[in-house]
RNA sequence: CGGGGUAUAGCUUAGCUUGGUAGAGCGCAUGCUUUGGGAGCAUGAGGUCGCAGGUUCAAAUCCUGCUACCCCGACCA
């Protein structure tokens, strides 16, 4: 008897009296965020620990929903889907070098062989070793591998519920390619495989080009969903399609005469040194001085793997710490410790300058175009005023090392930029060999050549997406979900279950809906109209049907939960046509 | 890793200044009434007051250390 109940398939699975629906009232103290809150209250994940989540019953089925989208659009682009390990030996790390490199965000650990071991943040390491060890011919290639796996990273500060933990579902793709045209046009695939992925989950969104980070590689673009709440900021313009992460975005050259930067140098007396007693910022020396910030330079120190290296910037600019990464092409760089400062100025910090530094330099292309200014001069208190760049210091190189600001154009069109926020959802790169030279992904080219694979990854943050999608699709209620990753398709609410008449319409609803394929959640739950009118708008799905008096007369009411439009309908007709309104 | 904050019942919290039997609202259980936007009455269960040490006749409260969680920053395919 008791196992006949459990296979009859309608037990229970989708009556919200059996479900664990743990709802809230009460906002958790420890969610800030939106997207955090109503989660946590509408019941679809738990922290276990910090930045750990645990998926319920709601919550899984929208995770399910998000996965089978990329899914479908991941097939229908070609790829294939695997499943790794998320337990890999640590001796393909450290063929990489990335067990060196990756710092104390990898989780490491030992077998109980004393082996070393790690827990995947990233698959780079095993799938090219796979495809290493399975494909040697270009006759296999091109290929393009997916999965949808548990990942961990032992962030420093996670934060925002899903938007940044430590163990998290990704989706990652990898290509291999035999030439660099092969790969620009996996790239593409994977390009507008993403656009789909993202517009059929209602996102707001941008693909803007990016920095490659750590992990390497020349052309990537990430994808960003526009929030305010996001932790990314992104550079678009106005007029051309130019759009970038702001650590990337590049700044175009104001036009300049450099003859007459070169005359106007010229008309400058000799430089001369000034007394600023404690004053060590731009703004301080700026008001003692009485010079416009435009025209001083700071001198910021930094540690670039092993050497000291210092950086010139105009003063009211702000350097760009990738891109400085990037032009030294060091792994590591962070600003000198104040001993550090001492010893290679010879001054107290805030009095560093580039005359007769005896470290490299290397200055932002802006300070090319200064005729004079107003440096540091090594020396506790004290400053020089009418430096001249390449007269009284010289430079390594002039590089586009500043962050772009307000004011600024468009790097392609010399258009207006716009500033927004935003949460990153995807990122995808040209690799090139990097990673297929270090861990043997070699193939036989027509000629039998030698070849290393060309490769490119892509991923998706499939947990983080879903409080992206919340971000963008809330009201004061509650959330408001997308049909195509909604955990139900309608929400069926009889006003009172002890009605005789309301419950035998309601049930009658139900089984219909579900023989026509209708996912619907039936609360038929005890409780009082306004408790599970309440928790409906905070689960958000997208349809309610609500089984009132009227159901006396076969009549029940329809609501679209993100337009709050409400018709009335007969329940026969309702199920006869619901093609027509089930459209989101 | 630096700065700030919090920790008392499932959730939100009072009590801590000034040491003396730990309280409320919501939720939960039972019964009755109620049922179109978070009901009413009654009864009841539920607490190592984050952990460890110290001071004291006596510690949720004072002191020390630790831990966890949150926020800001740094960091981050």
């Amino acid at each position: 008897m008791r196992n006949l109940r459990l296979v009859a398939e309608d037990e229970g699975l989708m009556k919200q009296s059996t479900m664990l629906i743990p709802t809230m009232r009460e906002v958790p103290a420890e969610a800030e965020m939106v997207s955090h809150r109503l989660m946590l209250r509408a019941g679809l994940i738990r922290m276990l620990v910090s930045g750990v989540y645990m998926f319920l019953p709601l919550g899984m089925r929208v995770l399910q929903k998000v996965e089978q989208i990329v899914r479908e659009e991941m097939n229908r682009a070609g790829a294939q889907e695997v499943l790794l390990s998320a337990l890999q030996p640590a001796e393909l790390w450290m063929k990489s070098g990335r067990w060196d490199t990756y710092g104390p965000e990898l989780i490491r650990l030992q077998d109980r062989h004393g082996r070393p071991m790690v827990l995947g943040p990233t698959h780079e390491e095993v799938i090219t070793a796979l495809v290493a060890a399975e494909v040697n011919s270009y006759r296999r290639l091109p290929q393009i591998l997916y999965q949808i796996q548990t990942k961990f990273r032992d962030e420093r500060r996670p934060r925002s519920g899903l938007l940044r933990g430590r163990e998290f579902v990704m989706k990652d793709a990898y290509s291999f390619d035999v030439d660099e045209a092969g790969l620009a046009e996996s790239y593409r695939r994977m390009y507008e495989a993403y656009c789909r992925i993202f517009e059929r989950m209602g996102l707001d969104f941008r693909a803007v080009e990016a920095d490659a980070g750590a992990i390497g590689g020349s052309k990537t673009h990430e994808f960003i969903v526009l929030s305010e709440a996001g932790e990314d900021t992104i550079v678009s313009c106005r007029q051309c399609e130019y759009a970038a992460n702001v650590e990337k975005a590049e700044i175009r050259l104001p036009q300049a005469d450099e003859q007459a930067v070169v005359a106007a140098r010229q008309q400058v007396g000799p430089m001369e040194k000034v007394h600023t007693p404690g004053m060590k910022t731009i703004e301080e020396v700026s008001a003692f001085l009485s010079v416009s910030p435009d025209r001083m330079v700071k001198t910021l120190l930094y540690e670039a793997d092993d050497r000291v290296v210092a950086v010139l910037i105009r003063g009211d600019h702000e350097l760009n710490e990738v891109k400085l990464k990037s032009h030294l092409g060091v792994d590591k760089l962070a600003l000198a410790d104040e001993e550090t400062v001492r010893k290679v100025t010879g001054a107290e910090v805030g009095f560093a300058g580039p005359v007769g530094l005896s470290v490299d330099i290397v200055a932002d292309q802006a300070v090319a175009m200064m005729t004079e200014a107003v440096v540091g001069a090594n020396e506790t208190d004290a400053h020089y005023v009418h430096a001249v760049p390449g007269r009284d210091f010289s430079v390594m190189a002039y590089l586009d090392l500043r962050m772009v600001q307000e004011g600024d154009t468009c790097p392609r069109c010399g258009g207006d930029i716009q500033f927004a926020r935003g949460i990153e959802v995807g990122h995808i790169f040209q690799l090139g060999t990097r990673y297929s030279e270090k861990l043997g992904a070699y193939y036989l080219d027509e000629n039998g050549q030698r070849r290393p694979m060309i490769m490119g990854c892509y991923g998706i943050g499939i947990t983080r997406l879903i409080p992206a999608v919340i971000e963008q699709s809330h009201d004061e209620h509650g959330i408001i979900w997308p049909r195509s990753i909604a955990p139900f398709d309608v929400h069926l609410v009889p006003v009172n279950w002890q009605d005789e008449v309301q419950r035998r319409v309601a049930e009658d609803l139900y089984q219909r809906l579900q023989e026509r394929g209708v996912e619907v959640l039936l609360d038929d739950r005890p409780e009082r109209v306004g408790v599970k009118l309440n928790d409906a708008d905070l689960i958000g799905i997208p349809w309610r049907i609500l089984v009132g008096k009227k159901a006396a007369e076969g009549r029940v009411e329809l609501k679209n939960r993100r337009t709050g439009e409400v018709v009335e309908w007969e329940a026969t007709a309702l199920v006869e046509r619901l093609d027509e309104w089930l459209v989101d």
